[in-house]
DNA sequence: TTGAACGATCGGTATATACCTCTTATGCTC
DNA sequence: GAGCATAAGAGGTATATACCGATCGTTCAA
């Protein structure tokens, strides 16, 4: 880099990501479906790059699946009503998004030995310690699931004494260095044991929704091994896969 | 094309899509997590391309989840327990990997015009014909769930008289050329009317899981709006999904 | 023995260039 | 007016090359 005084604040991002941002803005947000971008080499030329890295940027929109391209004839947005997020998304984040309000109770916290699902499902061997982390969730106040999450002790020293009531996600993250980068999900129906829907505010053997779920980071290095069950009334998981 | 009488099997597939085949059989399956790869100027050499196209095939084999990068430090596998199937997959597909066979049970097929909310997931103007089936959906000859696809008919034409007791992903691709490429999916908890509890052979009011599907092309048109009710005693839904 | 510096080695970014393949619109022929 | 050939223009693949930036092992000094 040169000793340009009017450095960007963009903090030595790679001119392919800067890009992607500045199509986004361009030619993509507030665009209809269907909408033609300009072609790769004028773009190329008016941000001054090779074709080679404004495609790069290019691959990057198509991967979120904001643009596609056709061969021989351009490359389009797919519009504003699709575009979802694909993305593997927290309770926390999950809540906000749909504009309400989340909020949580710690009902339990303890370290102990590895034993059964959750020492399993963490691979962890029999006897290392884990830290499980129960909690009731709310929305505006209102329950909506019990989540019991349990990740490897060593990975989080201390967290048990830190302030477990916002996203769990977002504090290791920010504590511990650790980015789930994707999960395993199984979800099945159920009926809630009395205990639980007392919790939850509903009948013993109402409906509920259960999501198991193991997170892992980039290198495949298990994270958490999380239980959550949802009130069958007023939740329900959405969500969006690719194929191939 | 050539006429090199020497032509391979492998129908003029792009280099890196090949070299990643290569990789794959050679320097992945069956490897340990951890595993590392040759360096990327090593195998550029070995294959005799250059490393910006040997660097194309293992972006691929890292979207596929199969290895991650570590700058300075080389590639690596993930590891045969994780690297399962991020993709969208239809219910036969899934059913065969489980390694049970998947059976159907037509039990209403109908063209009428499009309304109520499979119109509308499917973007179509009401009034446009809509081809809806019905099926009753086994694994090993037991029931597993009950499936409500509509299509738009029009993108589909004849298929009402096709054969519906397969998958119909792989019906539609082949016949219509339709992929679907991508697809929004919510899923909740529910207990079974009467009619399909019988249809199911379990008691009424059973707890069931309600899978609600809309399946996308490429560019984003939509092909098939799906609702599946499944027993909650013999299936979960099992999926990984990716955080940025 | 420890620790800091260095260099080799690895993946990450970017340039310039060439040619292939597919789509689409043009325009001519019948 | 319909249909087919053609050319222009779009994205797709591949080469060769250069340098940046992070990691890790070795070496040398304190």
């Amino acid at each position: 880099m040169t000793s340009n005084p009017s450095a960007p604040v963009t903090a030595k991002q790679p001119k392919y990501l800067q890009i992607k941002e500045s199509l986004l803005a361009d030619y993509v947000e507030g665009q209809p479906a269907g909408h033609m971008l300009p072609p790769e080499r004028i773009l190329a030329q008016d941000f001054g790059v090779t074709r080679v890295t404004l495609r790069r940027a290019i691959d990057e929109l198509e991967a979120d699946g904001l643009v596609y391209r056709v061969q021989g004839g351009g490359t389009f947005c797919v519009g504003p009503a699709i575009a979802k997020s694909l993305k593997l998304t927290s309770f926390s984040e999950d809540i906000r998004a749909r504009g309400r309000k989340p909020t949580s109770v710690v009902l339990d916290v303890a370290i102990s030995p590895a034993v059964e699902e959750a020492g399993r499902q963490l691979r962890l061997s029999p006897g290392e310690p884990v830290l499980q982390v129960r909690r009731l969730r709310r929305a505006d106040g209102e329950p909506m699931c019990l989540e019991a999450c349990a990740l490897p002790a060593e990975s989080v020293p201390g967290l048990q004494d830190m302030d477990l009531t916002g996203s769990l996600y977002e504090l290791v993250g920010r504590e511990f260095g650790l980015y789930p980068s994707w999960a395993e999900q199984r979800v099945e129906a159920t009926v809630l044991a009395p205990d639980d829907a007392k919790l939850l505010g509903v009948p013993s053997f109402s409906p509920a929704l259960r999501a198991t779920r193991v997170s892992y980071d980039a290198r495949g290095k298990a994270i958490e091994y999380c239980v959550t069950t949802y009130r069958a009334d007023r939740y329900a998981l959405q969500f969006a896969v690719r194929r191939d």
